[in-house]
RNA sequence: AGGGGCGUAGCUCAGUGGUAGAGCAGCGGCCUUUUAAGCCGAAGGUCGUGGGUUCGAUCCCCACCGCCCCUACCA
């Protein structure tokens, strides 16, 4: 296969060959280095030319070529390995005619390991003085450009690969995902948790209300589903007796894409024995804010224009915010006593709209039909969702949006439920599990009657079976883990955390531009 | 899904109703401490795709494709 820019593509190629035809292996198997080029940075940094001339170093070491500066009989040139950069020097009369030659036919991109010793520059640059030179393996494209790098956004995230190895922000955003789950895990770990993988394939849809991917097992001749939420599994484990389990995976929604959302994103779910929701707020604290302060340096970090501050969390009724952030051009605030009261919610719905349909924004579904509770939160997602930048909990959910949350035994309108948000996305959400089978079945069942196209279609019957085993007393959670390396690598779009995101399929070559006509119509 | 924006060389970007330009990368030449190396030379394009207006369209209009932003959907 050949691809474009088709010249230097052949033109590589046609350098390979003379390579080969110089006696070098086009695809060696290995090459033995003693240092990757951060290494060589680290350990020898601090050296000075004097210590590197009376103490040799020698080293071996692999990497992309980045930056190529021939000058006739000798050059520099910079490897990139491990996130780091490392010049070399060649010489001509220090690495014979042979070697010289291989170096001259060498390109930005090629991937070579090199033998020698350092030294230190005119300029002072730590530089490795080249005895030996090998191609490891030809690039037969060219990088982007080496300035300004890869920018066009399509770009970086179809062809990750470029991005990672020119842009170094790219880099540093993976690692620190990897760095976050990696202390995650830790975590919990350290608390006696156990991570568990539960099925990602469902034949009920459960855990969540969200639009699901459909497949299909030939063998079985089974639709399934994509899992919206790992949930039920998870509890059904914690009846099993696991009474502490986390897992950090995929779910799958088919529904939009935006800034914050993705249809394959991942969460981590964790649930306790013995615990409440009120157990999980201040875990969950302690969690983020060691999160930041071992990954950022700090409990404070910089989003955008902000500073968010992890080592304070405010905790606030859904009431209290809707209460708190009512619009002003909106009239009088709905009184926490007003949206207890039954019919209250629908007389601040009703207030809210008039306000929104003389310019507000957007109005209520305020049908008959809705519950309080479900006008509740509506009020709650229009009126103060978007304030809450420092982290927020709110809480005392109402029932009727929590279908498995443990009411609060006080008010069997609210659950003992929680979500935190931190600049106005939504990060975690939280409860105390409802743990009886009666009243379980009873809010499934209600879901099913309901109806809509992100309501369950059916019990999932093995579920009330398993809660009528018994299920402790037991807390859970779920925290975006994108949204959460998103605020922890000051990135604004949810694509920059996710290595692949999903974007339409490109078309194929020869739709557009490059190739010959007769190849059909383009996909409709 | 609706509104707005963008699409020009491999990459980063200028530009114009009269057949298109720079830097980097690539090619040829010179150059043994450079670092966005330098100097000289040549090459590279169906200006996203298709249609229309026009004597003439990369530019104006329409449709389509793709990406971005906003809104909607979204526990």
């Amino acid at each position: 296969m050949e691809f474009e820019p088709l010249d230097q593509f052949l033109q590589r190629r046609k350098k390979l060959s003379e390579i080969e035809s110089l006696g070098h292996a086009p695809y060696p198997h290995k090459f033995a280095w003693t240092h990757t080029a951060r290494q060589v940075a680290e350990q020898f940094g601090h050296r000075t030319a004097d210590q590197l001339s009376s103490e040799r170093v020698e080293v071996r070491v692999a990497g992309r070529i980045v930056a190529l500066r021939p000058h006739g009989k000798a050059a520099f040139a910079h490897l990139a390995g491990d996130g780091a950069r490392l010049q070399m020097y060649i010489k001509l009369d220090v690495v014979g005619e042979q070697a010289y030659k291989l170096f001259q036919l060498l390109d930005l991109g090629d991937i070579v390991g090199v033998s020698g010793h350092l030294f230190r520059t005119k300029t002072n640059e730590l530089t490795v003085w080249v005895e030996g030179l090998e191609l490891l393996n030809k690039a037969l494209l060219p990088l982007p450009e080496k300035w300004h790098g890869l920018a066009d956004v399509e770009m970086r995230y179809r062809r990750r690969y470029l991005d990672l190895i020119v842009n170094e922000r790219a880099r540093e955003i993976f690692l620190r995902r990897a760095q976050i789950t990696r202390e995650l895990r830790r975590f919990f770990d350290e608390r006696g948790y156990v991570e568990v993988e539960t099925p990602m394939m469902h034949s009920i849809l459960g855990g969540a209300t969200a639009r699901p991917f459909v497949t299909h097992h030939n063998t079985f001749d089974m639709d399934l589903f994509l899992r919206i939420a790992p949930e039920l599994y998870l509890k059904r484990l914690v009846v099993g007796g696991l009474d502490r389990v986390y897992e950090i995976n995929r779910n799958f929604r088919n529904e939009g894409i935006d800034a914050i959302h993705q249809p394959e994103f991942t969460m981590l779910e964790f649930y306790q024995a013995y615990s409440d929701a009120l157990e999980l707020m201040d875990l969950t604290e302690e969690l983020l804010r060691g999160l930041a302060e071992k990954v950022c340096g700090s409990a404070k970090i910089k989003y955008g224009e902000r500073e968010i501050d992890f080592s304070h969390f405010e905790r606030l009724s859904m009431r209290d915010a809707i209460h708190m952030f009512w619009p002003t051009a909106a009239g009088a605030a709905p009184s926490v006593a007003e949206l207890a009261r039954k019919g209250g919610p629908r007389g601040a719905v009703a207030r809210y709209n008039a306000f929104a349909r003389s310019g507000g924004g957007e109005t209520i579904d305020d049908a008959g039909t809705r519950s309080d509770g479900e006008l509740t939160g509506d009020l709650f997602e229009a009126v103060a969702e978007g304030h809450l930048i420092q982290p927020t909990f709110i809480y005392d959910f109402p029932t009727e949006i929590s279908p498995l949350a443990k009411r609060r035994e006080d008010d069997p309108s609210l659950t003992e439920r929680f979500e935190l948000f931190i600049a106005g996305m939504e990060i975690a959400n939280g409860f105390s599990e409802l743990n009886d089978p009666a009243d379980q079945e009873r809010r499934f069942r209600a879901q099913v009657e309901k109806g809509g196209h992100d309501m369950p279609k059916e019990v999932d019957t093995d579920y009330i079976r398993a809660l009528s085993h018994g299920l402790p007393p037991t807390a859970g959670e779920g925290i975006g883990i994108d949204r959460l390396v998103m605020l922890l690598t000051d990135s604004h779009a949810i694509r920059e955390v996710i290595l692949f995101p999903l974007l339409r399929a490109e078309a194929p070559e020869g739709t557009s531009a490059e190739k010959s006509a007769g190849e059909g119509e383009p996909p409709k």
